[in-house]
DNA sequence: AACGAATTCGCAAACGTTTGCGGTGAAAGT
DNA sequence: ACTTTCACCGCAAACGTTTGCGAATTCGTT
């Protein structure tokens, strides 16, 4: 026998009225009198009873519940992304299906089937690297539950999203470097069919134009990930012609390259500086201290959460979509400094 | 207008049949002609019929989800589990719902409630620093639904458990440090309600005893986050009887502690040896990197979701509740080994 | 020609809950 | 003594799906 729990019907039974006076009566219905009322919250709480969201949801058509398709909550971003998104579902009373696509296409595909099976009453979605194809989503799009994008967008679908401007904070980033003195910055950049890997790779370049610093296509390297910076570093690091910056898509490639740098025995900043972007929770804790951007992962998931929210209450089926842009904040450390 | 979700009944009145045949339509049912099933699975496909998995879970009682009540995501360690629960998990056809407890008690009892609520088919939970009253976990229990304890286990109830050996760990890692010649060894302690930080503290304390190495009770305080990882430091290495090296109970309080050592003008390990616990993300990627024990997250969450799936099936009131210990190796690194 | 067997399908109940509507009994008004 | 007005409660349908059972049609057999 599976899960004993108890039903209305057990409480109508064990009282001797009918399931509908019990459920008017937990919800202090007025035609219900407070006697039976009493009784029925007494035997309630005694028994334990847990209303069943189950049938509630098939009831109401609503399931309380929103999906969340992540690609992969290891990194310390996309975490702090969720724990905004939990505390704001969790205040309204909703509750949250995460969903990691491990930045594999086919799983993201399943990850929306399966969010949409169940009835959620939205979708919060960053794509996976490998996604080029948005079938799924458009699936969602008609079947009319609202989906708002955070960090990672799709540029087929008019939705909303929540983003950061990566093009005004890889600028900055840069723009950090030049101010250092640096004249040949390389650039990891991230996959260039992620808008975001775009936008970084643009800001970094439209930098160098402003200030006049020539830009070395063969600086620009598609690298985001520890190892990856690290083989990337010891390749493109090594001649005399060597950069001296670099600017990484991201921390953790930030981190593989500032060790390599080391093994190279070169000096950081000295020799070369670095920044990073995403600002984890490992930019404080390397050596020297990373610069990086800060993401605003929580500020991102409780915004997107209530966007999100937002649409599931009001409830229409025409809006325009609305893309939120937070500022992505320059926090220079000691990788990028240099002693003057 | 709600979620225009494609049902059965929508397909049996577009082909002037009934719900009944539908569905057994689409499963392949002998008893329906080829004719027919081709027409069902066809317009099925065209307008992208999704089963409706809240019907389907109060009709069978079985909702093919599992909760999961952990402390927080943000932690390399937990997101690992996560990792691991999720992948067989998704193998097996289960959808997991997430929820933190964000180390408060009264969050972790809601998360309760509202699994119940949701009729998940079984719980994965690693309790909260601040549990200590578990009547919410008992209701689990009465409500007869498979629950499986991982790391931070209860030891009020009697259920499956998947663990690390903390006592040998620790006493591995102490020993370490013993043998690298260290004397007056501090141990940065955990949470003591919790049996993880308990036996953590045995397994040092008894390393200590084996090899005839006096335990000084002022060295063992109690510090388990970055922060108060590295105030302590600043207090208890300042004398001239400073310890000449830590055992910390997880990796941040250990880089925390380090990062005040170096401030204190001291070298690691020569000075002070470090040793940590999780082995995360961090212990790799810090200046010098961190002698740490791998807690194996991704495993863990593996095995207590199989245990939690097997309990489900197999679906009988009775069991002898199973716990299982992962060893945790102790991985050396720099921050530990003295250059003899 | 008649009958049983097979083939193919629909009816209805059920999962747990909500809710419009109608029903009962008693008290109150005429 | 009649209707009216309440206060209180139950019936039944519905949400989408499954499934036991019975019904209708067709076919082969004697």
């Amino acid at each position: 026998m599976r899960s004993s729990q108890v039903t209305i019907k057990d409480l109508a039974k064990q009282l001797g009225i009918s399931p509908s006076t019990v459920s008017r009566a937990l919800k202090d219905h007025p035609d219900i009198s407070e006697e039976t009322k009493k009784a029925v919250k007494e035997l309630a709480q005694q028994l334990k009873y847990q209303p069943n969201a189950v049938a509630l949801s098939l009831k109401h058509s609503r399931s309380h519940t929103i999906g969340v398709i992540i690609p992969e909550i290891v990194h310390y971003f996309f975490s702090q992304v969720i724990s905004g998104i939990e505390d704001v579902a969790y205040d309204a009373g909703f509750t949250v299906i995460i969903c990691q696509s491990n930045e594999m296409f086919d799983r993201e595909v399943s990850n929306a089937k399966a969010l949409l099976s169940h009835r959620v009453d939205g979708i919060l979605v960053s794509i996976s690297k490998e996604t080029s194809d948005f079938e799924h989503l458009r699936n969602v799009e008609d079947g009319n539950i609202p989906m708002v994008f955070f960090d990672r967008v799709c540029p087929e679908i008019e939705a909303d999203a929540v983003i950061i401007d990566d093009y005004q904070a890889a600028y900055d980033a840069t723009q950090h470097l030049i101010e250092q003195g640096c004249k040949r910055i390389a650039h990891f950049a991230g996959p260039l069919n992620l808008i975001i890997g775009r936008k970084r790779k643009e800001g970094f370049i439209q930098a160098l134009k402003d200030y006049n610093i020539p830009v070395y296509e063969d600086l620009i390297v598609e690298a985001d990930s520890f190892e990856t910076g690290h083989q990337t570093v010891k390749q493109l690091f090594k001649g005399p012609d060597r950069p001296d910056s670099l600017f990484a898509v991201n921390d953790l490639t930030a981190i593989g390259a500032i060790q390599a740098i080391h093994e190279l025995g070169l000096k950081i900043p000295d020799d070369v500086a670095v920044t990073g972007f995403s600002d984890g929770r490992f930019s404080n804790i390397v050596n020297p201290k990373l610069t990086s951007v800060d993401q605003h992962g929580y500020e991102m998931g409780k915004t997107a959460t209530e966007i999100l929210l937002k649409r599931i209450m009001e409830d229409q089926r025409e809006y325009t979509p609305e893309t939120r842009v937070l500022k992505g904040n320059l926090i220079v450390r000691n990788s990028s400094v240099k002693k003057s």
